[in-house]
DNA sequence: TGTTAGCACTCACTCAACTCGAGTGCTAAC
DNA sequence: GTTAGCACTCGAGTTGAGTGAGTGCTAACA
């Protein structure tokens, strides 16, 4: 059977109806709603057909049809237009977003916020990975008689650092060579090389007089090197699932919640995702918890090279079109403002 | 009227039934249940008195009984025993808190996890705001050209930083003498004093060379100090509430969950509370939307002064000994903790 | 005088029967 | 090919009887 040219404008009457009401719709009612010009009966038997194309589904007999996951895909493959946003809405977002850009993960945060707000779904972001970031400098300093700090800096400006326990003698000074050997040996290599390098035997010729402070040291090192590679996942708007029809359900809720409370797990399925705006829609995501509901990311770039994710997620019945155009105008401005800081 | 020992056995015996059940009891399961000795028709009177003394209420005619706010309240002052935990749970929580504790921030957010795991409620911990910390090194270090870094650390070994924009001419060695300089001047003087003072008159004398990198870099610098004194909030459990059956109907459970995403509300709340285990009950509580909730909190100490709250917040029926005596537990620990490493 | 048995009464809850209405599919006429 | 008509379906809402756990009151008992 073929995807007549009448077909389609009863199918996306139908998603309109359904994504902005949430009841199934049935032939009558959206004859008399939009002006289609045939009659129910003719709606009727166009509906039959796209029932068995599988566009369309039946929760039970006497109930109006309502969309299936391949309909939404359809439709966002070939039927809807990525309208640009508003300009007010920009302004709003552009403003919103260059607020207070002093310090990335706070921005990325912002910007989820922001998605969250205007969408009234949940959004998330997850901060970039930085791989190739170049370690810049190692810093030192003594706290108090026992204790030192440890502060690793990167090219980028991003900075770890550990309090840690020193039982062997140090001062001040001799912290302050240590700190300037270690940034000499590693300045420019990054840092997940670094992780792989046995360190301490690349680094003991030249300093053995310091050894026994280097045993201490080196472990709280690579603990801090690794915290560099930590991504950081931001979750905004949980609570906005009260507001949707689809989780009026206790138990549909609380999946939902669980579900996005694993937080290692979800990082994993975003990051997985491939570049630019994806979407991925009901039954299309592998994960079962996900069968009903939808996601749509986007990758955002710091400096044009290292990346993260930032989308949202909600109930297949979402307005693709805008929260598509709003995602992709949210993640082009952010690479747009880490460009020109970072 | 009298509050008869007999009236307290019963008391006690609502109490116990109901914060296990959450159903009303009535008088003939609870003679059945509980070895009162007495026969349904007298347990009835008693009730009837308690209900009228305001220990009991009655949701409706023919439903059983249920302990008022002011029951819960004599319950906690006069007739639960702290019972020690234990020697397995102690031991449980011991090693998770010891687990990892080079980060405080870190080892907080691991006692609220704690605690809402094992009360099955919700648990919050608020890291606490350290006031009185004395300033010990400001560390200014290029990036690249045109943003530095800068970096505040604290006697107590805390650190911040932020990085900042450049616009005007600066080198390595420059800013390694602005730093000193900013060390020296600033070193031992506590972080909140700091930002009350005119920092820039009082400093401008010794470095008039310097004065053009200085107005870029002090409205930076007020405000690092000012995260200095952020404190944050952990909240763990958040869903735990779906299994409370209190929280069984969508709308209470959106205000819990509304109610608790307010996090500045919610901190102050918190942090107007008094030191050491407050219990609140229900309508004692000054904030409208915690009226039929319960909150247990705690106060625990770093290096024995400076002070953050934890606690559990959950229906006003709790089990108010053994969460009582597990926040207390978990406090204590964590004071140890702090006192030891810090 | 405090305790208990008995009894009438209350009221949320459950469940089946019923109605209502928005929907369908099919058929026949246009 | 389109439409009107009609019988049919089925979930949602309503009603009403029955159930049972509860109450308060009264009168008898130890």
């Amino acid at each position: 059977m073929e995807l007549t040219e009448r077909k389609l404008r009863i199918l996306q009457a139908i998603i309109d109806d359904f994504v902005f009401s949430a009841e199934p719709i049935g032939s009558r009612t959206l004859s008399k709603k939009y002006d289609l010009g045939i009659s129910p009966a003719t709606i009727r038997n166009e509906m039959a057909d796209l029932e068995e194309m599988g566009y369309l589904t039946h929760p039970h007999t006497s109930a109006g049809r309502v969309p299936s996951d391949k309909a939404y895909r359809l439709y966002v493959d070939s039927m809807m237009e990525r309208r640009p946003l508003g300009d007010e809405e920009k302004e709003v977002i552009r403003t919103r977003l260059e607020e207070d850009m002093t310090e990335l993960d706070k921005t990325i945060e912002k910007a989820a916020a922001l998605l969250s707000e205007i969408t009234h779904l949940t959004a998330f972001a997850i901060t970039p990975r930085e791989e190739t970031n170049k370690l810049k400098y190692v810093n030192l300093l003594p706290v108090d008689e026992g204790s030192i700090v440890l502060m690793i800096v990167t090219e980028s400006g991003k900075i770890k650092n550990t309090v840690m326990r020193m039982n062997c003698d140090y001062s001040e000074k001799k912290l302050e060579i240590l700190s300037k050997m270690l940034t000499y040996n590693y300045r420019g290599k990054e840092v997940s090389d670094l992780l792989t390098v046995d360190i301490i035997k690349s680094i003991e010729g030249n300093m053995e007089a310091m050894s026994g402070m280097m045993e201490n040291i080196m472990p709280e090192f690579m603990k801090t090197l690794e915290k560099m590679l930590d991504t950081e996942l931001y979750m905004e708007g949980l609570t906005n699932i009260f507001n949707i029809p689809e989780y009026n359900d206790l138990d549909r809720a609380r999946g939902f919640m669980g579900m996005l409370n694993k937080k290692e797990q979800l990082t994993k399925v975003i990051n997985d995702r491939g570049d630019g705006i994806m979407i991925t829609i009901g039954s299309e995501n592998d994960d079962d918890e996900m069968k009903d509901c939808s996601l749509i990311t986007a990758t955002y770039r710091v400096n044009g090279k290292l990346v993260g994710k930032i989308g949202v997620i909600g109930p297949t019945r979402m307005e693709y079109e805008k929260v598509t155009s709003l995602v992709e105008f949210v993640t082009d401005n952010l690479s747009r403002t880490f460009k020109l800081t970072d």
